[in-house]
DNA sequence: TCAAAAGTGTTCTGATTACACCCATGG
DNA sequence: CCATGGGTGTAATCAGAACACTTTTGA
């Protein structure tokens, strides 16, 4: 039944992205599966993704998979590991896996592009990252490595800035760290840590409309260098 | 000239492997290098390593591939990091590279065995981390990137243990880390930590032979789990 | 004027640092 | 008996947690 691909193995990439979602208790992580067409696995959910093509490179491939079998285009994209176990697919297959973060706005401006194209992809479907169906291949396995990814990097890295628009509130920010890392913060004392670390740019700007206006911070792209070594001169 | 290969990517799997060699001042980080008999980049240093093999998973091509070429088996491996740029070899190259560390009694018995049996694989040749050769491909990157993951995770992990025999004093751990952080650390406030972290087991035993004789410790395997969080359960 | 979030100040604690000091052994 | 590294004590400093408090708006 399985065809054994001529020489060693074939390369995939997928990729698991993650999004806040509003919440009853603040807000959530949610993250898009596809349901499979195909017969490894069929009609099951898996991570989107696709097989590596000859002429590019890994990270463009994570992305065009992403925007094939999604439509969305992620603001943070990092490679999480290499799959490689013999027996995790029928036929052998090699899976170079990012995991990525997308502002909620970003979902919402296109996935209601898609849904006026008429071309909404009807095979994807977001999910709760603690309440996950049954996956195909590895994928929970997966996933739940790449959670641990997120939980672990957003306590010494900024990367909680891939999930806000460009403007933000100092409780915008201090709620998507309390939404990844599942407990409440003091915000007093968040207020001085993030205004220490110096990737804040204080703006002019107040969002009104509750009760004492807050101020607006946009980020400071020109740190979070070095943040991944010497690889962030690669790709 | 290049010929394309059938479908997409040849998968291969190569390993920078680390030892600390005694020198001038303490010791010195050093690997082991590979001259190509082939023609890309021919009679080049590289990375030992190799083609993955359909029926083995990427942790097994690594130790094989590794034993192969230089006849070392390590006592520390992990992933580091999947390569897939289009231009980085002449045909189309994913490299998963893993990182090692190889306590240096191991090194010492290894190639003594090997150059008994008179089967000392002379294409191989140690060179200290900070003085490397003119690299094939893209290794010249690879070890740097190897190089900070190993001085970042030397900081919050204990691998620093890879590096030594079973029992050693807390001097020779003091220098291990001292070697690879490159600054002196204080013996004292060295020793409280060593100590508070739990992963130390203190022996009966004693080095002597030169001043106070040291106590010997052993290092408690029980700990360090979780460090790599969900990825540890599945190789 | 009052509820609630924005923002500031203060204290306490634990970890890290620096460095003075004593201990035990080989030469 | 002394130089040297092994090992202990202690005060200063710094970051984080806890929490009281003031400010500013919408309703």
């Amino acid at each position: 039944m399985t065809r054994t691909s001529s020489s060693s193995a074939r390369v995939a990439v997928s990729t698991v992205i993650f999004t806040l979602r509003a919440d009853a208790d603040g807000a959530g992580l949610m993250l898009p599966l596809v349901r499979r067409t195909r017969d490894p696995y069929a009609a099951r959910w898996a991570l989107p993704g696709g097989w590596l093509d000859v002429a590019e490179g890994l990270d463009a491939a994570a992305s065009r998979t992403l925007a094939e079998t999604t439509g969305l285009a992620p603001s943070y994209l990092e490679q999480l590991y290499a799959f490689g176990d013999v027996d995790r697919s029928p036929t052998r297959v090699v899976s170079i896996v990012y995991w990525a973060l997308l502002r909620q706005d970003e979902v919402d401006a296109q996935l209601a592009a898609h849904a006026e194209h008429g071309d909404a992809p009807d095979n994807v479907q977001w999910f709760d990252a603690d309440a996950l169906p049954d996956l195909a291949f590895d994928h929970a396995q997966i996933i739940a490595y790449a959670l641990w990814r997120l939980r672990n990097k957003v306590g010494y890295s900024r990367i909680a800035h891939g999930l806000l628009p460009d403007e933000f509130t100092l409780a915008d920010l201090r709620e998507v760290y309390e939404s990844i890392l599942g407990r409440r913060l003091d915000p007093a004392n968040f207020r001085r840590q993030a205004e220490a670390s110096g990737t804040l740019i204080p703006t002019e700007r107040f969002r009104t409309g509750s009760h004492r206006p807050a101020r607006l911070y946009r980020y400071n792209r020109d740190v979070e260098l070095a943040e991944r070594g010497p690889l962030s001169a690669s790709p």
